[in-house]
RNA sequence: GCGCGCUUAGCUCAGUGGUAGAGCACAUCCUUCACACGGAUGGGGUCGUAGGUUCAAGUCCUGCAGCGCGCACCA
């Protein structure tokens, strides 16, 4: 037995063990050793990205992984951690992205999409991987040779598939909608990717002239004539006072806006139909003051009344711009506005926002738009103004509300991932264990609230991305059908475009554009029929279905309808016609009043971007009868307006209402490989977490296939997975969708237990963030104090989903507490004597007993502990036991017998310090991987065990059980048995507490005398002495003290004297006396008070009353024993 | 605005109706043969606030205040 260094060295420990762990395959699971005795037991990591780096935060997440795989390992389960890392789309490309311009100038394009992936691959392989490195430095016991990677082969495959899937079942689909797009990244961004926070901006007011429809300005004649509901509200005081008239007699209306760069986009202005001020002016127009240069009739706007503004805000006038504020949108939906997209994807502006503005950056435009508004003299003034502003989480700049054509998912399995969450244990008390089959308990249980909120407020999923890394879309597009585009650019379909909002203005244009290109009296095709006919001026006006539409009632919906509809194809006029271009064809759904409806409708666009609609409808639902009519699904209904999104989770299965195009393979396909020659894929990527919610089973080696899947040892034996740790922050972002994707591919919950982190802040409570630095770096940590101590100083600072302060102090109290174990084990060393002998009843001391009850006790604590998750708790129980309780006491007592004469008596405590230590090692070892093992192996502990159980490694040894009663009995465990080292320890500190009261140096030898209260064993009062660090102490019951000795008692034990020459003042004695005598006086009567109290006796637990009563005994003693001392002082 | 959390010693925080706790910091003393990354002793708390329930409240309930977080947003 080599002889241990004083200290404890961390690195001459951790990696010694880590590889020995590694080459021995401790890490390995083997679906095979799962059987009746051997449960099965799994946690999927939470994959950080492939090229990010360790923070505190993986530290805190994946210690706590860890302390639960070695757990369940000892509980004698097969464990499997599965390890791996995610390829972060929008990270790590703009990482290589940035790296790109700094060494050579370039940008992505520069390069081409195959190249630039390249470089990506490259970066993987020199920055992958570290995180990875980093983890196993943390001891993390993860099973290696599984490791996976979102991008792998297998994995890609698993997200094709995914895709494939849901897109046949119609959950995906590709829209036209207002995204959320990031001006930095060129790309879209799902809602969940947006981060609100207050930005200080101001707000502008600017005057727009209220005009005719033919831009004249509108005078008013006479008073105005305010609607009677809206004269009727009533406005808050000091509201803005409404339009104003100048001398011309011209109105003007005053607009407050954030964002003055986008009035070139606005197409309307809306007032509330509640106003008094402005409710008579709906229906009117204004002209939009910025980009002059355009004719009159383009900057013409309607005013419209719209529910959504609100009079007390700003002026009460609202601007709507619907192609950049998603709620202008829908109001702009609601009246049939335009919408322009006046800026380019890198948040520039374009041509569309006039020649000032045109290429500046949205910020300077905006600059450069008041400055105008002050030129064409509409200005007003602007006043600072903060608000919520979007940023996009990676990019850090503000999103721009965007209409693009993305690819939406309409989330899967919605109810049965509502369902499977267990409501929050109400009455306070700790979850009980394992939940129910089939259910999933959340830890804490308070996020179950936020988790079902989210699921009750679902918007589809935006799961394109306009990036190169990633998992490319699995569609492909034919090239071969003469004038369909590859990539099918949604051309802007606004108002703007069509030639009129309702049937009678549509009527009017196609007049006007019959007349204009010569249309009159040639001869088409109906496109329907086949049948050529000859436009005549009475055919349009009569028999518009030839070229527009036929049911009036569906008009004014449609062109909000066809940015909400599906494209399933353009194809060229057949046959061909020179005067139409193409002919696009759209599925929707549309709900008028209480009719549900699919719409098919063709638009024809003509040379000069004129587009004609034809539709035709089929009833699905009708409300009233609360039965589908003609519905394909009885699950069918309706969206709440024809303008908004369908909300995911709805049982309205789009699949039901679209023929969607890519069911018809001439166009389209959705499958994994290139059909063929002629054939392009989809440019986009998938959203990362499109692939990661998959990760509970796509690591397995999940296929989709169902006998290959049932083939999959380790897919049938470890999903669903046990637990899973992460942090609340990417609760919506994954663990929700990891619930969807389970059911929705593997018909099962991907986890039974999901423990939520806290946030890791720095002392100050902030945000662990690289700006700030003041996130401690994790290696260097582990560099200086041992890996060992940061899990420890990590896991006593993180109560159960409380955000944790971290401080270094933490980790330094960790690297103290794993010398102090150091160095008990240190001590036990030393003494040699035979390894883990057997304890013999009969030669157990007091000290011994109390030690074992301790243990016991702290062990029910851990197993409490561990079945709340509640790892801070543990490690408090640790800390105690072990160095309260076990070092303080327990060790110093021993030495008594180890110093002394006794070899029976030192072999036995010996033997109980064996068993306390291979105890304690076991229960430190999820916490303490390292030291343990250095400590159980070198102890020799590991040596007469079967490999399986601790013999071969600590990680096998099984985890402690609490002593059963035979046990107990066996060896005298019984709380009386614990009693009398209790009231040594308490008198021992009473006499401490004297020496220090009298001023006496330690270095001075005292002699102390004990009449004691009964029968003392002589091994006893050895304690004693030894643990008040006295030259002697006499027990001597005859004893007679010097008057004014001072003296320190015990009601069990006796009275402890402390006979000095010289120091001995009874005056002062007395007074020490007297003021003990108080502190028991008064608690005395309390006690008293509340045992005389009858509804105390008549109410309270028998258990209570009798806790009050031994309390009170035990202080009556001790006061008569005072009393008895104070009595012969002053007699 | 809605929801969640927090408020206990100088600091960071545990606390499960029944004696108010830990670590750090502080003060004094000690390098005694496991450990100064240590040992001993001590000081320090009307448990945010106002009510209520209870024999008994830091703990349960209600209101209020302050701080933090999430969601939704008013241009």
């Amino acid at each position: 037995m080599s002889t241990i260094p004083k200290a404890y060295d961390p690195r001459a420990v951790e990696e010694k063990w880590y590889d020995f762990w590694v080459k021995q395959g401790c890490f390995t699971a083997d679906p095979a050793r799962v059987g009746p005795g051997r449960p099965a037991y799994s946690i999927v990591i939470p994959p950080p990205n492939v090229t990010g780096m360790l923070h505190m935060g993986h530290v805190l997440n994946n210690t706590i992984q860890d302390i639960l795989a070695r757990k369940a390992r000892m509980d004698g389960k097969e464990v499997l951690w599965l390890p791996g890392t995610d390829h972060a789309g929008i990270a790590t490309q703009v990482q290589v992205e940035k790296a790109l311009l700094r060494e050579e100038g370039k940008t992505r394009y520069d390069l081409g999409r195959e190249a630039f992936l390249q470089r990506v691959w490259a970066w993987k392989e020199k920055h992958g991987g570290i995180i990875i490195q980093q983890l196993k430095k943390l001891g993390c016991s993860c099973d290696w040779t599984r490791e996976r990677f979102t991008l792998d082969e297998d994995y890609s495959r698993c997200v094709q598939k995914a895709f494939v899937h849901l897109y046949r079942k119609g959950l995906i689909y590709r829209g036209h909608r207002m995204v959320n797009w990031c001006p930095a990244s060129l790309t879209a961004l799902s809602d969940e990717e947006v981060e609100m926070k207050p930005q200080k901006g101001a707000l502008y007011y600017f005057r727009v002239l209220v005009v005719e429809p033919d831009g004249t300005p509108w005078r008013a004649e006479g008073p105005p004539a305010v609607p009677p509901e809206a004269a009727a509200t009533e406005l808050p005081e000091g509201a803005f006072p409404g339009p104003e008239q100048d001398e011309q007699g011209r109105t003007w209306l005053t607009i407050a806006t954030t964002r003055p760069e986008t009035i070139p986009g606005d197409t309307g202005v809306a007032v509330h139909p509640r106003d008094p001020r402005y409710a008579h002016l709906i229906g009117k127009h204004v002209l939009r003051p910025l980009a002059p240069e355009l004719p009159v009739e383009q900057r013409i706007m309607p005013i419209v009344g719209d529910e959504h503004v609100e009079f007390e805000f700003g002026t009460g006038v609202l601007k709507v711009t619907p192609a950049h504020d998603k709620a202008d949108f829908e109001i702009g939906q609601r009246h049939g506005l335009p919408a322009v997209d006046i800026m380019n994807p890198d948040g520039t502006m374009n041509a569309l926002a006039g020649e000032k503005l045109a290429g500046l950056d949205r910020f300077e435009a905006r600059r450069v738009a008041v400055e105008q508004l002050r030129e064409a003299g509409v200005f007003v003034r602007e006043e600072p103004y903060e608000h919520n502003v979007g940023f996009s989480q990676r990019a850090g700049v503000p999103i721009e509300p965007r209409l693009s054509e993305q690819w939406f998912l309409r989330y899967p399995a919605v109810k049965q991932a509502r369902e499977c969450v267990l409501p929050p244990v109400e009455d306070g008390g700790a979850a009980p264990g394992e939940p129910p089959p089939g259910r999933m308990r959340f830890h804490p249980d308070r996020w179950v609230k936020t988790y079902l909120h989210w699921l009750d407020n679902l918007q589809d999923w935006c799961i394109s991305r306009q990036l190169w890394w990633g998992h490319r879309i699995p569609v492909w597009y034919s090239e071969g059908h003469g004038k369909l585009r590859r990539r099918l650019v949604v051309p802007e379909l606004t108002g703007r475009e069509l030639p009129g909002r309702n049937i009678k203005e549509l009527r009017r244009a196609a007049m006007e554009y019959a007349a204009r290109h010569g249309i009159l009296g040639q001869s088409f095709l109906n496109l329907d029929t086949g049948q050529p006919i000859t436009v005549h001026k009475s055919s349009l006006e009569h028999g518009f279905s030839h070229f527009g539409v036929a049911n009036v009632k569906l008009v004014p919906a449609l062109p909000a309808l066809i940015r909400h509809a599906v494209r399933v194809a353009t194809e060229p006029h057949r046959p061909p016609t020179p005067q139409v271009l193409a002919v696009e064809t759209y599925l929707a759904a549309l709900r008028l009043g209480d009719q549900l409806f699919r719409v098919k409708f063709r638009v024809k666009v003509f040379p000069s971007n004129l587009r004609l609609y034809d539709h035709q409808t089929v009833l699905l639902w009708r409300e009233e009868k609360g039965e589908p009519d003609g519905a394909k699904s009885p699950e069918v209904r309706a969206p709440k307006d024809p303008t908004s999104r369908p909300a995911s989770g709805s049982a309205l299965r789009l699949a039901d209402l679209v023929e969607d195009v890519n069911r018809d393979p001439a166009f389209t396909r959705c499958q994994f490989d290139c059909p063929g020659p002629g054939w392009e894929q989809d440019p986009d990527v998938l959203d990362t977490w499109f692939s990661s919610w998959l990760w509970p089973f796509a690591t397995m080696g999940w296929t989709g296939d169902p006998e290959q899947d049932a083939r999959n040892a380790t897919l049938q034996t470890f999903y669903p997975t046990s637990d899973l740790v992460t942090g609340p922050d990417i609760i919506f972002f994954w663990v929700a969708r990891m619930i969807m994707a389970g059911y929705e591919f593997m018909g099962e919950l991907p986890f039974r237990n999901v423990y939520f982190t806290g946030i890791i802040r720095d002392k100050q409570g902030r945000k662990m963030s690289k700006t700030l630095g003041n996130s401690p770096d994790p290696l260097d940590l582990i560099a200086k104090y041992g890996a060992d101590a940061l899990r420890f100083g990590t896991m006593r600072s993180a109560p159960l989903g409380q955000d944790v302060l971290f401080d270094e102090k933490d980790v330094e109290l960790g690297r103290n507490f794993c010398n102090k174990l150091w160095n008990a084990c240190r001590f036990r060393q030393l003494q040699a004597g035979e390894v883990e002998a057997e304890i013999r009843p009969e030669l157990l001391s007091s000290d011994d007993r109390w030690i074992l009850l301790r243990l016991d006790r702290a062990i029910r604590e851990l197993d409490a502990a561990f079945a709340g998750y509640r790892f801070n708790e543990a490690t408090a129980t640790l800390y105690r036991f072990f160095w309260s309780e076990f070092c303080d006491w327990y060790l110093e007592a021993a030495k008594a017998a180890l110093y002394g004469e006794d070899p029976a008596r030192k072999a036995n405590t010996l033997a109980v310090l064996d068993f306390v230590l291979a105890h304690i090692l076991r229960l430190f070892h999820p916490f303490l991987p390292f030291i343990t093992e250095e400590l159980w192996q070198s102890l020799g502990y590991a040596k007469d065990l079967p490999p399986d159980q601790g013999g071969l490694t600590i990680m096998n040894a099984r985890w402690p059980k609490p002593f059963d009663e035979d046990f107990k009995a066996h060896y005298g465990l019984d709380e009386t048995a614990a009693e009398l080292a209790e009231a040594k320890y308490d008198l021992v500190s009473r006499g401490r507490n004297l020496r220090r009261e009298l001023n006496l140096p330690p270095s001075r030898k005292l002699d102390f005398v004990l009449k004691p209260a009964g029968r003392l064993e002589a091994h006893e009062a050895e304690v004693i002495r030894l643990l008040l660090n006295a030259g002697s102490l006499r027990v001597d019951g005859d004893w007679q003290p010097p008057r004014g000795t001072p003296a320190v008692l015990s009601p069990k034990l006796g009275e402890l004297y402390l006979p000095l020459e010289g120091v001995i003042d009874p005056a002062k004695e007395a007074a020490r006396l007297r003021r003990d005598l108080e502190k028991i006086e008064a608690e005395v009567g309390k006690l008293e008070q509340r045992l005389a109290d009858p509804k105390f006796a008549e109410r309270a637990p028998a258990r209570v009353i009798e806790e009050h009563r031994g309390r009170l005994a035990e202080l009556q003693a001790r006061r008569e024993q005072i009393g008895g001392i104070l009595a012969s002082l002053e007699g």
